[in-house]
DNA sequence: GCCAACGTTGGC
DNA sequence: GCCAACGTTGGC
């Protein structure tokens, strides 16, 4: 059981999408590194946090689930697609998908302003400097801070608490 | 729209 | 196999 972080452009497919959809593969991506962690460690039941990216507030809006093994990305053999790979074949698939399912909103979203304030988040992926990776792997103990910070309605301000 | 950061490409 | 050029990502 492993936690994991994808990022989606809500003006392409948002959380509300996959809420209406409920399950969608998770296509397109074409960067080895998230291929590797798609293809060989992302596993059925593993936790995902839904993330919106490049938007007026980018953040962490909701979760969401795997819900099947790995297998090779469709659009990747279609010439008619925008993400269409001649390089892979059926027979030696370069791409693969896992679907994903919509669990819940979260109470709130947590935008990337507010993440950068937070030691406890150290180490994630995610606030690392120039990371451009769609998919990224999240320790258990960020996985529990960000949800339960989710749950607070007026978050503790990390730098006002120091300062005072 | 700017620009930093990173991945990929291709010449050598 | 090196590395400069280029394209893309994505926050701001």
């Amino acid at each position: 059981m492993a936690y994991w972080l994808m990022k989606t452009e809500p003006t392409t497919f948002g959380i509300d999408d996959l809420r209406r959809r409920g399950r969608e593969p998770w296509d397109g991506v074409r960067n080895y590194q998230a291929r590797n962690m798609i293809r060989d460690q992302m596993q059925v039941g593993d936790g995902v946090l839904f993330y919106h990216s490049n938007c007026p507030v980018p953040a962490i809006v909701g979760l969401a689930t795997i819900v099947s093994a790995a297998y090779p990305d469709p659009t990747a053999f279609d010439p008619t697609d925008p993400h269409y790979d001649p390089g892979s074949v059926p027979e030696r698939p370069r791409w693969y998908v896992v679907d994903v399912a919509y669990d819940r909103h979260l109470p709130r979203p947590l935008p990337l302003t507010e993440l950068r304030g937070c030691p406890e988040l150290d180490g994630l992926t995610l606030l690392r400097r120039g990371n451009r990776l769609s998919v990224m792997p999240v320790q258990p103990e960020h996985w529990d801070f960000l949800i339960g910070r989710a749950s607070h309605p007026v978050p503790p301000c990390i730098e006002t608490d120091t300062k005072a």
